[in-house]
DNA sequence: AAGACGGGGTC
DNA sequence: GACCCAGTCTT
């Protein structure tokens, strides 16, 4: 077990009992603590039709399912896939290109994006030639902008070091940089036939299930066990095909929360199922609490122009378009800094100022809580060159600011200001 | 091994 | 509003 396995809906202490039971392709005994919530493993029972019983299991209720797991989804993924683009296509460029969008992303939300992007750059070339802000700014309320930043490196170094040819291996492609284990697999097998197993979120859900493995999958070291048990039933006629479909169907049938077990294909053989352990597979242990930020934006103006400032690095947003920020501890900003801020940028308010407009947003990112207030601000004279190249601001008029790639929070503003 | 890094969907 | 989802890189 991983620390911190105390779930969210934990209403009771742990079950007296353990449950014991062996992995397959492992000969030891695993100790098994339930957390959940009992309610859920009685009523599951009840529906499978098995007597209501508190002593703790001892085994798995059925015998491995490795021999059933690739011809059931074999058989399962051609009736049940979703039509996407990138399925339709050996071009490691598209795969690849698909594979980091999707990274961290669900398919509806990243589904606009790859059209933007295959047609907006429809070959490694367009792609490397394309500058960065304009990269940033495709990618706009994806999040996780260094997968961006990443994609664009890789692209250049496709271009210039491996003649426009991705890798063929999953060895060499594991070389590029944003593209990690997961992705590596991806396009290996899907874009070469390569026979190596993918490992994602939908992946480790599916194992964890049918196979009744209680590790952790939000700990580092569980990727291994995982990884060897995918590597053992991914079939060598059909590695492709089994990526896709054990991913596809962790995404529409074996969901996180609400499971089609009814219609499952592997209910027989599913361990999670046959034990009413669905809801407590797979294990993950939770992540920390997100912090607060308090950010005092001050949106500087003068004329038609308004100053914006590129994000650098070590922090949230890296490489987007943001106002001159004062972050403070507190949620107030203590009341002559706002002044200082601006006269220390080199900048004098307008004497005929109206009441200071403030403008309050909330954005919730998963790892951090940031409570923005924007203060807009008229100049008297526009930042001199000191002052530009001193507080990394630089003018732009509304229009140009719309083509910047800033941060959802910073994209609501604008909109909200002068829609 | 642990932390940093977005944003959207569901209940 | 609380909770869920989750690859890669850095430290």
């Amino acid at each position: 077990m991983g620390t911190g396995q105390k779930r969210p809906n934990s209403r009771r202490k742990p079950l007296p009992g353990k449950l014991l039971f062996t992995n397959w392709g492992h000969k030891g005994t695993r100790t098994f603590w339930f957390y959940n919530t009992f309610p859920t493993f009685h009523s599951h029972c009840r529906y499978i039709g098995k007597p209501l019983s508190s002593k703790p299991l001892t085994r798995p209720s059925t015998p491995t399912a490795a021999p059933y797991f690739a011809p059931a989804l074999l058989e399962w993924y051609p009736r049940h896939r979703r039509d996407l683009p990138w399925r339709h296509t050996r071009d490691p460029y598209a795969i690849w290109l698909s594979e980091v969008i999707l990274q961290q992303t669900r398919v509806k939300q990243g589904l606009p994006y790859y059209l933007d992007f295959i047609t907006t750059y429809p070959t490694v070339q367009d792609l490397a030639a394309a500058p960065e802000d304009e990269v940033l700014r495709h990618w706009q309320g994806l999040g996780y902008y260094s997968r961006a930043r990443n994609m664009h490196h890789t692209a250049q170094q496709v271009v210039g070091e491996y003649g426009g040819q991705f890798p063929t291996t999953y060895a060499e492609l594991l070389k590029l940089r944003g593209v990690g284990q997961y992705t590596a697999a991806a396009i290996a097998s899907f874009a070469f036939g390569e026979k190596v197993a993918v490992l994602d979120g939908n992946v480790y859900r599916v194992l964890a299930r049918v196979f009744g493995i209680a590790s952790d999958i939000a700990a580092p070291s569980s990727r291994k066990e995982f990884q060897t048990l995918a590597d053992a039933l991914i079939p060598a006629a059909a590695p492709d095909e089994f990526n896709q479909a054990i991913m596809e169907f962790g995404a529409i049938q074996c969901t996180p929360l609400k499971p089609d077990c009814l219609f499952c294909p592997l209910q027989h053989h599913c361990f999670a199922f046959q034990n009413g352990l669905v809801h407590e597979l797979p294990v993950k242990s939770k992540a920390k609490a997100a912090r607060t930020r308090y950010f005092h934006y001050l949106v500087l103006r003068h004329g038609e122009t308004v100053y914006m400032k590129k994000r650098g690095a070590k922090d949230i947003w890296q490489g987007l378009y943001d106002f001159a920020l004062t972050e403070t501890e507190a949620a107030e900003l203590p009341a002559p800094s706002l002044v200082a801020a601006v006269e220390a940028l080199g900048g004098q308010l307008a004497t005929d100022q109206a009441e200071e407009p403030v403008l309050a947003l909330r954005h919730v990112l998963s790892h951090q809580k940031v409570e923005a207030r924007f203060h807009s601000l008229w100049l008297q004279q526009p930042l001199d060159a000191g002052g530009l190249a001193q507080s990394g601001l630089a003018a732009f008029t509304a229009a140009e600011t719309h083509e910047l790639p800033k941060p959802i929070l910073i994209a609501n503003f604008l909109d909200k200001t002068w829609k």
